[in-house]
DNA sequence: AGAATGGTAAGGCATATGCCTTAGTAACGC
DNA sequence: GCGTTACTAAGGCATATGCCTTACCATTCT
């Protein structure tokens, strides 16, 4: 998707994928080499390697090299990011339903007292 | 993605698009047809309706025709699920640092005292 | 009825994605 | 040094994505 790719869009783009969500879920625990990350999936390591790969680019991880393993770990201030678009939304979302919630009661009384719109 | 495609991964696919995002936010103000959803967006219209399909096949959305239009409105459950996710997540990690903290502050007592591991 | 409006269908094109295999390279273990 | 371990590089293949254009309906306006 680099016809835009924001930050937003690479995170999600980066979590639409189970392997993926499954990685950063699992690096909530802390720092994780990349054979540990990989042995739960059933997948060539080059095939895995790719999604961490993808992760990082679009900052969700970074990684660093001790000896001969990768070591992995979440940042979460890119998570945050798209956590907080999806709750800002949420929000919004229901800052309307509340407004409606206001407006039809209003109505609702109005009649009660032989005032409609 | 075809692949796997649970309805999170589809829900984040379609999330990870700046077009679908913004028709995910403007449609907090209710029901709006395609027509005007697809005004503000420099787009054949047959290219916008492909966005409107993407997120209506995975459930962020729902449509119903009235005459010649057709009119959207966002589907907060789907959009729910994955917002959920992430707070989970983010919950995770948050309690991890907690964890780690507590046990950085316990040591520094022990050194304190004498007591060092 | 005929034209305009609001989509929808179909197909095409360039690029991206997700997987694979094979072939390296760098660090450790003996 | 030599084999093993842990990745990394390179390239290939099928399918998906995002955009386009050119038809083609329905519905509504005149």
């Amino acid at each position: 998707m680099p016809y835009h790719s924001t930050p937003l869009d690479l995170a999600f783009h980066a979590l639409s994928d189970p392997t993926r969500r499954a990685v950063v879920s699992r690096l909530a625990q802390g720092e994780v080499p990349v054979s540990a990350l990989a042995e739960p999936f059933d997948m060539a390591l080059p095939s895995f390697a790719q999604h961490l790969k993808v992760l990082e680019q679009c900052g969700l991880i970074v990684s660093e090299k001790r000896g001969r393993s990768r070591w992995c770990k979440l940042v979460p201030a890119r998570f945050d990011e798209a956590a907080d678009w999806m709750e800002a939304e949420r929000r919004r979302w229901a800052e309307r339903l509340d407004r409606l919630e206001v407006y039809l009661d209003k109505n609702e009384e109005d009649e009660a007292h032989d005032k409609p719109a």
